[in-house]
DNA sequence: ACACCCTCCTGGAGGC
DNA sequence: TGCCTCCAGGAGGGTG
């Protein structure tokens, strides 16, 4: 599942393929991959305009066009955008039954829309704001800080993993990472968001950093999913010390990987490491 | 304000 | 081998 370092990656690698290349035809397969307009509004008023940037906000892909429009993907679990040059045309991908948008450039080179379970969602907005006005700090931005993170967690009382997860909070965590960072900081995901010690902020700050930053270098993390534009897979999965690593040991204290349920989702702990205190 | 549950989807895993 | 059920999970919605 595409968290802040894929996405970024796919931004890095998506911005030397397709920045100046102007849109020649739109096919949309599934139109609930489009969350607004309407599929065939989609189609029609992407057609003629050129990439001109592209760039990340949380989880979300954010690919500027000329004439001014905004073209908005947000992958979810395992939506991915596939470019292949014109000279490697043709091949399966266009009559795959899970490329739900084909977008052909007037180079002949294409991208696609690829996702199994089709939770992924494109937008085309006048103003990205439009689709990405809720979501909180970017912590790889300046701005996150450990005085904001803080406040963040300080001012509600929630489940910590929940709250961290909240991407109207902090945008861009999913759930690997955010098991990743509580099992370097030493904090239970079950604590209380406003019951950290400044100390624990303090740590959660960096840890967060730390393993975003780790898996950026790395090029994201592929479980089973994730590829890049090119097809290429993350090398961070060996990085892990929680996640996906249930039954297996903490390199840290040797005690066994525990998997829990909060709020209807999984998370790995080392009970050992992140102590549930009050 | 928060917890909890449901929906969307499909492939893969596990049970028998 | 094959069929069935369960499950993962980001986000948005509804409800308590």
């Amino acid at each position: 599942m595409p968290e802040l370092p894929e996405v970024e990656t796919i931004v890095r690698k998506l911005s030397s393929r397709i920045i100046g290349l102007q849109v020649a035809a739109v096919v949309v397969n599934w139109e609930r991959s489009i969350a607004r307009p309407s599929a065939q509004e989609f189609a029609e008023q992407l057609v003629g305009r050129t990439v001109s940037a592209v760039s990340r906000r949380g989880k979300y892909i954010v690919i500027t066009l000329a004439p001014e429009k905004y073209l908005l993907v947000h992958l979810r679990m395992t939506g991915r955008l596939i470019f292949v040059p014109a000279a490697e045309q043709p091949q399966l991908l266009a009559t795959d039954r899970h490329t739900h948008v084909i977008c052909t450039f007037t180079t002949h080179d294409t991208l696609y829309f690829h996702d199994t379970r089709k939770f992924g969602r494109l937008s085309l907005v006048d103003d990205p704001a439009q689709v990405t006005f809720a979501l909180g700090v970017e912590p790889l931005g300046a701005a996150f800080t450990p005085v904001l993170l803080g406040a963040i967690l300080g001012k509600r009382h929630r489940l910590l993993k929940p709250a961290l997860l909240d991407q109207t909070l902090i945008a861009g965590l999913g759930n690997i990472y955010t098991d990743e960072a509580l099992w370097l900081a030493r904090i239970h995901p079950l604590r209380a968001s406003n019951s950290l010690t400044p100390d624990e902020v303090q740590a959660l700050h960096s840890a967060i950093i730390e393993v975003l930053t780790c898996a950026l270098g790395n090029h994201g993390t592929t479980l089973r999913d994730y590829r890049d534009p090119d097809g290429q897979a993350g090398a961070n999965e060996s990085c892990l010390q929680v996640y996906g690593r249930e039954g297996q040991f903490c390199n840290r204290c040797g005690k066994p990987i525990e998997r829990i349920i909060i709020a209807q989702r999984s998370s790995h702990i080392c009970a050992h490491c992140q102590v549930l205190r009050r």
